[in-house]
DNA sequence: TGTAGTGTGTAGTATACAGTACACACTCGA
DNA sequence: TCGAGTGTGTACTGTATACTACACACTACA
């Protein structure tokens, strides 16, 4: 699914049932020109900024990490902690390319369950 | 630490002991000009791409995924194991974000063990 | 004393990013 | 039927990214 595509399904969706969900009114509400966010929805031009697309998360009510990996971002605060301690968060991404995601959630709650 | 300053101390480091650590032969191999690279030692630039920073990093026998965190960028190929999996990873992060270094290297170490 | 090698100053370039501005044709309810 | 609202086509803009090209002054040593 390309991000343009799922922004405009989700937009439309939404539309069904609240008319202010037109690609007018959300453009306006996002603070961009409509005729970009049309761009966008059809994939005409590349996604827009980490800014934009929070803000379209937060319009179409949906998860900014997800709408940022279809965009081929990263958010910058995740940015922010790998580059905090490069060598440890590198390492581990890399051990948990494979790694099941059932795995990788115990491991998160291991750690937020805090026996350091 | 700068990026540049960085980078300007380990090339003259291993200047001292062989001969072709001149900034103008390392430019040569890395494939920029030595005026560019003047620059990004003195900070007169911003830091190059991913690409030259990991041929950088290469050639002073560095740490590219440390370099690049100097530079403020992350890896390419670590960006992408989060987009795949953005929500998982996304979470993970920023519960480790204040975890001790042991803690997320214990952690590490239980995933390679593999028993998932 | 000249020439090979050093670092640096200045100017310029191609490409991508992140949009704006405005006009156009269409539709649909009052 | 007309006017408000809809999506879209075209043209343009400012800024950042990631460099190259060339000339210059200095040093070192043969």
């Amino acid at each position: 699914m390309t991000f343009g595509g799922y922004i405009r399904e989700v937009r439309e969706r939404r539309r069904r049932d609240d008319r202010t969900f037109s690609l007018r009114q959300v453009a306006g509400r996002v603070g961009i020109e409509p005729a970009y966010l049309s761009k966008i929805e059809r994939g005409q031009t590349p996604p827009p900024s980490e800014r934009t697309i929070r803000r379209l998360a937060t319009e179409l009510d949906e998860d900014a990490d997800v709408l940022l990996a279809m965009a081929g971002k990263v958010s910058q605060d995740l940015q922010e902690i790998v580059m905090l301690r490069p060598k440890l968060f590198a390492d581990l991404l890399r051990q948990l390319r494979e790694a099941p995601d059932h795995a990788v959630l115990r491991v998160a709650r291991e750690i937020r369950d805090g026996d350091w």
